[in-house]
DNA sequence: ACCTGAACACCGTTCAAGT
DNA sequence: ACCTGAACACCGTTCAAGT
């Protein structure tokens, strides 16, 4: 099935140098993802790349594409929105994105950060904006939301995934934090444990911050609140 | 006031390297953040900065750090800190926050990214537990909120600074997105418009979206609702 | 059409040496 | 204590050349 030239070779697509590249950037973060250290991997010049991609720019905006595409998958066709409350279809929605950049960390600043009209951008934005719009926010206050809660996802997974630890072991962190002068960092002191853990998996919970703080937004702008929204006819104005 | 050598030129302090670092960065863009040219600026030998800093990891440090420290000038000390409600409180701090992000975007992504323990960050976290501790929140609870807020807001301002928009201007992108097929793209078409401007300074926006996050985990997690909280002693465990 | 080879202007960092 | 100089192993990218 693979394109083979005639001395037995495998020929490069631009997709299986995508694929390397992201499984590079799982296994050792996005800084070893190197023009040069890629072509070695397939066994190529450097150069190879670059009758396939006119810049490592271009191969980044790829591999940000490829997630998006991983996204799609998993939300599944437009008819597959299911007919729930509104909440629980973004939530749906958020997740799904969620699930991949967790699965891509260092990929994930690279999402939703180059202006993507992508076939695999667009039709995750319809969906945003599908269930935004029978929310009952506006065209333009649905564009706002959608951004802000992609965004924010991204920033979620990114924000974790960018994070260094430097100074070593919890038990340290700890023993210096309690160790702090009381009357000036009585707070810090008290939350020392909870402080000098990693916060967990818990993009979750963030994500609930996310929703919550769209719900709220959702019952300022709209005059009626969920379940059973009205009946937003779907390129209709608002009922009269 | 500045050190200076026999032969009349100045001392490099680390502070003086940070600074430069930081005005690079403003200017050109954290890539342009480079030993050698960093050296250059200075009129200096690269290797005359891993004398002051070990590695270019700790220039890094330093820099965020420099931001943190920004931070807390805003916000001032802590006795500073108003009697208000505690919902302006928090907005209070996360908006000293987000201005000093805002004028060093391209620095926000190594804001609270790796781990604080300077000087800075631990009083900056003292504010943010105290709010949240005063607004009825557990340790543990003030904890990931004040780690979830802080990482948002640098997320929302370094996420729209990571923004490059490879396709040009507004104009082509919106005609692009209005000549989609609308009974695929209906959602999209519709926000043509919306989709295609850059969405403004409204990291405000975002920042609301979190406080109204936060209230409602408040609203779930504590027995009253605001006004007037309960005399919450300060170390002591919660009211009889 | 697809890939190679040599070359250019950059990186971060080490190590020995100067003052 | 503070900085220089030469060197090493890397970068992305261009340009001419091979098949």
């Amino acid at each position: 099935m693979k394109p083979r030239t005639r001395n037995g070779q495998d020929l490069l697509t631009p997709a299986a140098v995508v694929d390397r590249a992201l499984m590079l950037a799982d296994a050792e973060g996005l800084g070893a993802v190197t023009i040069r250290r890629l072509a070695h991997e397939l066994d190529v010049t450097p150069m190879a790349l670059y009758w396939h991609f006119a810049s490592k720019e271009e191969l980044l905006d790829a591999m940000a594409d490829g997630l998006l595409t991983e996204m799609l998958a998993i939300a599944g066709p437009v008819e597959t929105v299911p007919a729930g409350p509104w909440r629980q279809q973004l939530a749906a929605l958020l997740d799904a994105q969620c699930t991949v950049l967790r699965a891509h960390p260092s990929v994930a600043p690279l999402v939703w950060t180059r202006n993507n009209l992508s076939d695999a951008a667009l039709r995750l934005t319809e969906r945003m904006l599908a269930v935004l719009r029978r929310a009952g926010f506006s065209p333009t206050d649905a564009t706002r939301i959608a951004r802000r809660a992609a965004r924010m996802t991204t920033a979620l997974v990114a924000v974790r995934a960018q994070f260094v630890d430097g100074d070593g072991d919890p038990d340290r962190v700890r023993d210096r934090l309690s160790a702090l002068p009381i009357d000036e960092f009585p707070r810090v002191v008290e939350a020392a444990v909870a402080l000098s853990g990693c916060d967990g998996p818990d993009e979750h919970y963030g994500l609930e911050l996310v929703l919550a703080g769209i719900e709220a937004e959702a019952a300022r702008l709209t005059p009626f609140s969920e379940p059973n929204p009205p009946p937003t006819p779907d390129r209709a104005p608002p009922q009269p």
